[in-house]
Formats: C-alpha cells, structure tokens, sequence
DNA sequence: TTGCTGACCGACG
DNA sequence: CCGTCGGCCAGCA
C-alpha cells in the first residue's frame, strides 16, 4: 500500500506552502499522469481513512473553485481553513487564484533554475 | 466480470 | 456563452 499513485499525491499536498492552492489537474500532471486529474480527487477521497494532516483544503479545481468543500464535513469548513491561511472567498471561488496558485511542476523543479538554456 | 461512479479537464457545437 | 461528451483509472455492487 506504499509507494502507489494516491501515496505521491498526499506527497505533492504536503509540500503545498502555507497560503497557496494548487489543482487536482496540475498534481497530475506533475505526476506524469495528465488526464487523470479524477485520480487526484479520488485519492483525497480515500485519504479521510488513510492520511491525517494533509492540507486537503488546499487543492481545488482549475478554475479555483472549491468543489470538493462537501467532503470536509460541515458546510464551510473548507473555506474556514483557507480564510485562516489569507485566502479570500467569494461564493465558492478563490479570490485572486492565479495569485494564490501554487504549481508542483514549477515550484517543486529539481534544484535549477527556470532559465536553462 | 461488467458496468457505473467520481473532490477533473479540455474539446466541441 | 452554455451544455454535453470523451478520456483518464481506481473502487464497488
């Protein structure tokens, strides 16, 4: 049950920095799996049973819309979460996503600059 | 075993 | 602009 597809996405999650947000299609698509953003979503699924501390609440949709806010419990706990963190809501939509995205494939690039010839 | 579902995404009309 | 559809693949009846 180690090293599997859902363990490197709780992988991914916990390297998401306090503040920021990332999207279930940009895990994927670090992972090398880039239609599978469903998979992403459903290991978040099975990590209410197998995974605590994962900063689930910060992982949303492409379009910073937070989708998965029902599986948290209670109405509004997602958002609670991120509200804490500096992150602003409005109707279910990160207020300035693209400020707050966080991209694994650029920010978790092996020790080298963007910049290589 | 087959078929459907799903915290998604991009393309098409 | 909007709704719909196919692709992706792991669980479950």
């Amino acid at each position: 049950m180690n090293h599997s597809f859902f363990q490197s996405v709780y992988d991914v999650v916990r390297l998401i920095p306090c503040g920021r947000v990332t999207s279930y299609g940009a895990i994927a698509e670090y992972l090398g799996s880039r239609g599978s953003a469903r998979m992403v979503g459903w290991a978040m699924n099975a990590s209410h049973t197998e995974v605590v501390n994962l900063p689930a609440h910060r992982v949303v949709n492409r379009i910073g819309m937070l989708t998965g806010k029902r599986h948290f419990g209670a109405q509004g706990i997602m958002e609670q979460l991120l509200n804490n963190e500096g992150i602003e809501i409005v109707d279910d939509q990160i207020v300035n996503f693209e400020k707050h995205f966080w991209n694994p494939i650029t920010e978790l690039r092996i020790t080298n600059d963007p910049q290589t010839p």
